[in-house]
DNA sequence: GCCCAGGTATAAA
DNA sequence: TTTATACATGGG
């Protein structure tokens, strides 16, 4: 894999099992917006635009620097999917279909406060409406970086009440992300250590915070902290579990159990119809 | 108006 | 331990 500059960016080539699309806008990530052909979002401070053009991928703004700093690691591009899909196949035929359906996914490596945050926001609520909620939350009280803002701190938070976050109509959610805020930079919930903690310690961690369920917590987990053997279970796939795999379990998924469920999750909202 | 949305806290059985 | 309900908001 090769990156070299241009003018206003990086070019990385061949960057293979990739979809900007299918890994931007499938329900991980709330900050991707499609622009120009591309998708132009904030990550790390950052705003850049990623184009995708057969197995080459531009990220303009950008520089080889933070390639190799922040998007290397951001779009998980060392880890072959390839193999991955081939090795989630083998688990079930509809998982075959599901990994065949959408094989341009991989999973984010978010900052792990913006992925907890997010993801306390999207409990009880709909992706449109989420992001609207992270935009106005970064708008808000994020800084400002290029023609967009960044995710807000859990330091930046942490002093605020959930009276404060009213602009940002996030309803009950609010203090929850207070509380999220204050104990994530007060260290009480120690997020760094979720990334190397026991699988079930690291839950428990994050589940110390108001609004934490064993659902947020995953993502924040698989999508925050790259523990792609966290597996999420919401009201799709718990429906997808039922209907299309009665005799697994969350165990049964194997060591890309994450992975495994973003296949299903996205092909179970693309094909709504199949499980009714 | 009613129902639902990448759930969770809380109370009651 | 399991099951029912409220929760804020907005789109369909």
């Amino acid at each position: 894999m090769k990156c070299v500059e241009f003018e206003n960016g990086v070019k990385i080539s061949p960057v293979r099992d990739l979809n900007l699309a299918e890994t931007l806008d499938c329900g991980q990530s709330f900050r991707w917006e499609e622009y120009d052909g591309g998708y132009r979002g904030v990550a790390f401070g950052r705003e850049v635009t990623m184009k995708l053009d057969g197995e080459t991928l531009f990220i303009e703004n950008s520089d080889k620097k933070d390639f190799e700093n922040i998007w290397r690691a951001y779009l998980d591009l060392d880890l072959d999917y390839s193999k991955v899909r081939e090795s989630v196949s083998r688990l079930h035929p509809v998982l075959e279909e599901a990994a065949r359906y959408a094989p341009g996914i991989r999973i984010l490596r978010q900052e792990p406060w913006e992925a907890l945050c997010t993801f306390i926001i999207s409990q009880n609520n709909n992706i449109k409406r989420i992001k609207g909620i992270v935009s106005r939350l970064c708008e808000g009280f994020g800084e400002r970086t290029g023609s967009s803002y960044c995710f807000p701190s859990a330091e930046r938070l942490a002093p605020l009440s959930p009276d404060d976050l009213a602009p940002i109509r996030a309803g009950f959610r609010a203090r929850y992300i207070i509380d999220a805020a204050r104990k994530v930079s007060s260290g009480e919930v120690r997020l760094g250590d979720c990334a190397t903690l026991p699988y079930e310690q690291a839950r428990s961690e994050l589940m110390k915070i108001k609004g934490v369920g064993v659902k947020v917590a995953d993502c924040a987990l698989l999508f925050g902290l790259h523990r792609i053997e966290a597996f999420p279970v919401d009201v799709w796939m718990k429906r997808a579990m039922e209907r299309l795999f009665p005799d697994m379990t969350a165990d049964d998924f194997g060591e890309y159990a994450g992975i495994a469920q973003q296949y299903i999750f996205h092909f179970s909202r693309m094909h709504p119809e199949l499980f009714v």
